[in-house]
DNA sequence: TCTGGGGTCCTGTGGCTC
DNA sequence: TCTGGAGCCACAGGACCC
């Protein structure tokens, strides 16, 4: 999708339409923008910059918070549809998708003409444009969608890649990020032709085991096929970052119970249970922090969890430090089977259910840990992680 | 005047067991 | 009985993606 969230806004007000729309964070808070139209990068705004330098960049945008249930419907409109074309249909975030159509072209056509009716088919019911790559693996046809945004069909084949795809600097292709850029710019690297013909002895002396991924990755090769399965989550977690920085100890455990209260809630929303505790810790020097502790057993009750991320805030020992962010996430994830909610204790069970079935029907924020809610009412917004939960009842 | 939140994947290190 | 290596796991951190 182009500059999808932007697009979901202007496409439902239209008074927006032809105007520079950046969508993220507060205006005037600590947030970045998560997205913005094609009229707000002529500006110099991009993903990932801080609101208050788009601000500067130009006064006159449309700041807007994100509505992530706005862009979810979108989004499960599109892969339906996209469904219509292919069984392998692989969802690879909110706005991209992978598509095996080798098995729908005596069906559909040859790709392109799938791909223009994606396209066309996309915008009669979002009102939204899309972007198509074609491609023989997923890397060149992501690649391909990328060269040809905003609205465009293009294809890279397998002759491309000791042709077109020679003269594009190494940062376009999705796994080199900008350290990686550095690295190799150190190196006189700066285009993908360069990185497919250095000699490989010089690549693996300074990438190491790296070498051979990123010699790949300038080949346009990835061996991986369109899954459409959607696998376990490998991880669910919550954190915020405080409009104002933090070193009063019992309001980040406050805060900290609140976050694993959303995180646990999700959870068991999808019948998982998790064995790893995770906390991550921000300073206001932005050095970032990280403990775990794995549990003797999966668990997935109300308290457990939220018990040992306490106990690694404790280990850590905040001292005199002032702190941006704290965040929690589980990890080690397995199904929640009858016989680890037996090891948690009936009562646990029966507290956790008890939950959710009052925050099911009354909305999450109807019932919360006291802790959680003291911490939230000091705090001047509350924790992202609840605001995309269901509205309340 | 500062730099989000949701994730995945990889690497180096160190402890433990065989 | 001691030692070194392999394999596994947990942990911490970092790069990267949208």
């Amino acid at each position: 999708m182009d500059a999808f969230f932007a697009s979901v806004e202007q496409a439902r007000r239209p008074e927006l339409r032809g105007l520079p729309v950046i969508v993220g964070g507060e205006r005037g808070g600590r947030g970045v923008v998560s997205a913005c139209s094609y009229e707000a990068r002529v500006f110099g705004i991009h993903s990932a910059m801080p609101i208050f330098q788009a601000e500067r960049l130009c006064p006159q945008g449309a700041f807007l918070p994100v509505d992530m249930k706005a862009y979810l419907d979108v989004h499960h409109g599109v892969v339906e549809l996209l469904g219509r074309y292919t069984d392998l249909v692989e969802v690879a975030s909110v706005d991209e998708a992978y598509l095996d159509v080798t098995g729908s072209r005596r069906l559909f056509g040859p790709p392109r003409a799938i791909a223009l009716r994606i396209q066309q088919q996309v915008y009669d019911a979002h009102g939204v444009t899309c972007s198509i790559g074609l491609g023989p693996t997923k890397l060149l046809a992501k690649l391909a969608a990328g060269l040809n945004k905003p609205a465009g069909v293009g294809e890279l084949t397998d002759a491309d890649v000791h042709g077109r795809l020679r003269d594009l600097p190494v940062g376009e292709v999705c796994g080199i990020g900008p350290v990686t850029q550095e690295r190799l710019a150190a190196l006189g690297l700066t285009t993908v032709g360069m990185l497919q013909d250095v000699p490989f002895p010089l690549l693996a002396a300074a990438f190491g085991r790296g070498a051979h991924g990123l010699r790949q990755l300038s080949l346009g090769r990835s061996f991986s096929p369109v899954r459409s399965e959607r696998p376990l989550p490998k991880s669910v977690g919550r954190e915020i970052t405080f409009d104002d920085d933090v070193n009063d100890l019992e309001l980040l455990r406050g805060a900290l119970l609140s976050l694993t209260d959303s995180a646990v809630a999700e959870l068991r929303g999808k019948g998982l249970a998790a064995r790893t505790v995770a906390l991550k810790v921000r300073f206001n020097t932005f050095h970032t922090v990280g403990r775990r502790r794995t549990l003797a057993r999966p668990v997935s009750a109300t308290r457990p969890i939220p018990e040992a991320a306490a106990d690694l805030l404790d280990e850590l020992g905040i001292g005199a430090r002032w702190v941006r962010l704290v965040g929690v996430s589980v990890s080690n994830l397995t199904h929640n089977a009858f016989q680890l909610t037996l090891d948690e204790g009936w009562r646990e069970v029966a507290l956790g259910e008890a939950v959710d079935k009052v925050r099911a029907k009354y909305g999450f924020r109807s019932l919360k840990l006291a802790g959680g809610a003291l911490t939230d009412r000091r705090l001047a917004h509350p924790s992202p992680g609840l605001a995309f939960q269901p509205p309340d009842a």
